[in-house]
DNA sequence: AGCACGCCGACT
DNA sequence: GTCGGCGTGCTC
């Protein structure tokens, strides 16, 4: 008897065995998707291995059986399956949710239990019994959900088996069909050729239209394309079909989020000697890591029981460290280009698809037709389609946010994560577990398949930096900002007259310094009398901009701050009734907005603590830096980029274009506008107030505020009119802010380890944090010291002497949607050996390696 | 996740 | 005395 090891999806740790029937004995494979019966209920489950005998430990149990195979071809292979159980382990999780995520939405459906009533006349003892059969009698069968809900109550089981018992109902467990399914579009061929059409037969324009069409082409043709071409309707192929003209038909077809969007094709450009260099290093690597190429037929065996032990453990991994405009991407698309020609496939990962545009164009375009785009935003359709042909093996790259990372490609032999810094590569609550690290998995993914991982940045993680100067990782130098060919670049300097500021570089191409910086000690602007929101240097920054008829940038760093409503006499702050954070004003609904939840509210006229009428707005949100530009500059055109005016994800691409199309001077905008956009025109970023985010309770605050001015600042002076930044502060000397305006990033690293190493963080320790939230104040605060109270015995037993726990303590962000939020961090070089086991209640969550501890 | 089992207070 | 609350442990 053969016995299949399946994963569930649900919050058990562990897997459980089935016997597998006759008739699946010699078809059933590693990465199955399976139906099983697990306790009353019908669940889909992952065959993650296939035995001979059960282990030994449960050798006398009455094993189920695999009830059916829900797709004939395996849905992960070995390497995700493995891939699953190292995510189960690292981020403890259960390892039928860290399966899951290799799966699209809807590719099974629920689980549920259907009650039918078999004998419409039984009139049974017990009230709850006698009420189930009358709800049944009065609306039908039903599933058992349904019923509770009619019953108003949960504990119907009892009755429920009695009453199966006795022969009055049956209840059946079933597993609903998938609710993601592949897409038909009807098409239509020729069946007889237009000259064997009889001269006596009466045959219509619209019908000798799609004759003709169809008679070009061998091949069955897509419905809507005839009748796009022809302008006939369907009625009039369907008379067609009807004589016996044309065969109509269906076809599968992809939906693609790509499909309607066109891509000029373009090549790859030549490398500076610089990052000929990198691309040397790189590329041997990916020759190294390269395994045969395997026949679609390898592959599958590749799948199938017993030759799982095949997956080798190699893989390099490198952080290209490159300024702003240094060339990275050219250096991704050789990678990807070099893959691709070794028969293997490419992930590509940014931090968000709406706010990277511009890559996502340059890579669909490097490489036509073999590329697609996988993200959150996306329908199940999409995602069931794109996930189908990925494990077809006809996608070659994939680009798309950290849950990319599990698209089933058959041979992975590269990953690259773009911006590898940003925070969004964290998954964190309140999404489901595992809550992963998309640098971390993809460093894993690359270990198992043999194949290459590359972390790129301007301003790299501390925990990346660290490793590359300890040789855990490669490192990668591209120092010089590059503004292209020589011959172009003194070309477009004589046309508009302009004196440039490049440097002959080595061999053809020009480089440029990063923009200079001027830090504005905004005391002093107050101490000059100057109480706007916008200092002279900023002023003056401005107008040389509208003067000349280039364009600039004004940054906001509103990260932990927002302007809100406070009473002049009292002092009274507008709060969330849910998240008792302040509330936000917003000018163009006039309503107040609270950011955590989304709730929205009349801001008071008078206020509801004293009564005074003398309600007041305090602090700038993008909407009053627009106000003050257009009173200080009555012509200037602003575009706000910012989450109210990209209310949807095509918004920003959008906001975007109009900018780059010169429909206004100036942008104004938050974190957002910092990310990987290339902006020849603008010679001035503004960064209004730097300080907010400088003083949060994170760690990684002083961090954040270095990557998100460097950030900043690199988008100034990419064109030939060069540029300068301005960062206005009241505290100049931060090193947050000095380091930045030296564009010094080991400066700042070197600083910033210093503090870590001190309080023990990353890249000394691992954090984990583990979050306690609940609508009840005192339970919250009640669970928590719990917790924190069976670590500390827990580290005293163990004698985990490197572990250290802060709190329990609120966290910075109180209150969320009803929600009070105590939490508990842990430092330690590995917190699982403290963590695992440990029983999880709802609202608790346990997050390895977090990112943000607000 | 469901569901059973088991121990406690509050009802006919 | 039973009904129903929920804390705890198991599902191959």
């Amino acid at each position: 008897m053969l016995y299949a090891e399946v994963a569930i999806n649900t919050v058990v740790e562990q897997t459980y065995h089935y016997h597998i029937p006759e008739k699946l004995e010699h078809r059933l494979l590693k990465g199955h998707l399976v139906r099983v019966s697990f306790g009353t209920a019908m669940q889909p489950g992952i065959v993650v291995d296939i035995h001979d005998a059960l282990p030994p430990d449960i050798a006398d149990i009455q094993t189920k059986p695999i009830l059916a195979l829900l797709d004939p071809d395996p849905v992960m292979t070995v390497m995700h399956i493995e891939l699953g159980f190292w995510l189960a382990k690292r981020y403890l999780a259960p390892v039928g949710q860290c399966l899951w995520l290799m799966l699209p939405p809807g590719i099974t459906g629920s689980s549920s239990v259907e009650i039918t009533l078999l004998d419409h006349e039984a009139d049974p003892g017990g009230s709850v019994q006698a009420q189930i059969v009358s709800l049944l009698r009065e609306h039908g069968d039903m599933s058992r959900k349904q019923l509770e809900k009619l019953m108003k109550r949960k504990r119907i089981s009892s009755a429920l088996s009695a009453l199966e018992e006795s022969g009055v109902i049956e209840q059946d467990a079933v597993l609903a069909p998938p609710t993601a399914r592949p897409k038909t579009v009807r098409t239509a061929r020729l069946l007889i050729m237009p000259d064997q059409i009889a001269a006596g037969q009466r045959v219509s324009s619209g019908q000798w239209r799609i004759i003709n069409l169809l008679a070009r082409f061998p091949y069955p043709l897509d419905a809507s394309l005839i009748y796009e071409v022809t302008g006939a309707s369907s009625s009039t192929l369907k008379a067609l079909e009807d004589r016996g003209f044309v065969a109509r038909g269906e076809r599968i077809a992809y939906r693609d989020s790509l499909a309607d969007r066109d891509f000029i094709p373009t090549e790859r450009l030549e490398l500076t000697q610089e990052q000929v260099r990198v691309w040397d290093v790189v590329r041997d690597a990916l020759n190294e890591a390269r395994k045969p190429i395997l026949t679609r037929h390898q592959i599958k065996s590749a799948i199938s029981p017993g030759t799982a032990k095949a997956v080798r453990q190699k893989g390099t991994a490198f952080l290209l460290h490159g300024v702003t405009g240094s060339g990275k991407t050219e250096i991704y698309l050789h990678a990807i280009e070099h893959v691709l020609a070794q028969a293997r496939q490419a992930i590509f990962l940014v931090p968000e698809i709406a706010l990277t545009p511009q890559t996502i164009q340059r890579v669909a375009a490097r490489f036509p037709d073999q590329v697609a785009v996988v993200h959150g935003s996306l329908s199940t359709g999409e995602r069931y389609d794109t996930w189908r042909r990925a494990r077809n093996g006809e996608i070659n790259v994939v680009v798309g946010t950290r849950s990319a990372l599990f698209t089933p490609l058959p041979d992975i032999g590269l990953i690259i994560l773009d911006e590898e810094h940003d925070p969004s590569y964290k998954h964190a609550p309140p999404f489901n577990p595992p809550y992963y690290d998309a640098r971390a998995v993809a460093e894993r993914i690359v270990q198992l398949n043999d194949a290459t991982l590359i972390l790129g940045s301007a301003t790299p993680a501390m925990e990346t930096f660290y490793r590359a100067q300890h040789n855990e990782i490669g490192y990668l130098h591209l120092p010089s900002r590059i503004m292209g060919h020589r011959n172009r670049v003194q070309l477009q300097a004589e046309r508009i007259g302009q004196v440039t500021r490049y440097k002959a570089a080595e061999g053809s191409a020009m480089t440029i310094d990063l923009p200079p910086v001027q830090v504005v000690d905004m005391r002093e602007e107050l101490k000059g009398g100057n109480r706007g929101m916008f200092s002279r240097a900023l002023q003056e920054g401005l107008q040389t901009v509208v003067e000349n008829g280039q364009q600039a940038i004004l940054l906001l760093n509103r990260r932990g701050t927002a302007s809100y409503v406070f009473c002049r006499d009292c002092g009274y702050t507008v709060e969330c009734s849910r998240c008792d954070a302040p509330m936000t004003y917003h000018q163009a609904d006039e309503l107040l907005h609270c950011h955590r939840c989304g709730y929205q509210t009349m801001p008071p006229t008078r206020c509801p603590n004293c009564g005074s009428d003398r309600i007041r707005y305090f602090g700038a949100g993008t909407q009053q830096v627009e106000a003050e530009l257009s009173r200080t500059f009555p012509d200037i055109r602003v575009i706000r980029w910012d989450a109210d005016t990209a209310m949807q994800p095509d918004m920003h691409e959008e906001i975007l274009a109009r900018f780059v199309q010169q429909e206004a001077d100036v942008m104004v905008g938050t974190q957002m506008i910092a990310k990987g956009l290339d902006l020849p025109l603008v010679t001035l970023v503004g960064v209004v107030s730097a300080d907010p985010g400088l003083a949060l309770p994170d760690f990684r605050a002083d961090e954040r505020a270095f990557q998100l001015l460097t950030q900043v600042a690199g988008r100034a002076g990419r064109g030939i009119l060069g540029g300068k930044v301005i960062i206005q502060t009241y505290q100049p000397q931060h090193p947050s802010i000095a380091y930045a305006a030296q564009h010094d990033y080991t400066g700042f690293y070197a600083h910033e380890l210093l503090n870590r190493r001190e309080l023990g963080y990353p890249p000394f320790r691992r954090m984990a944090r583990i979050l306690v939230q609940s609508t009840h104040p005192v339970n919250v605060q009640r669970e928590a010291e719990r917790i924190a109270d069976e670590l500390n015995h827990r580290i005293a037993k163990l004698d985990l002497s490197d572990t250290t726990i802060i709190g329990p303590a609120p966290c910075f962000y109180t209150r969320i949607d009803k929600h009070y939020r105590w939490h508990i961090l842990i430092r330690s070089q590995d917190p699982t050996v403290l963590l695992r086991g440990l029983r999880l209640r709802e609202g608790i969550y346990v997050d390895m390696d977090v990112q943000d501890v607000l």
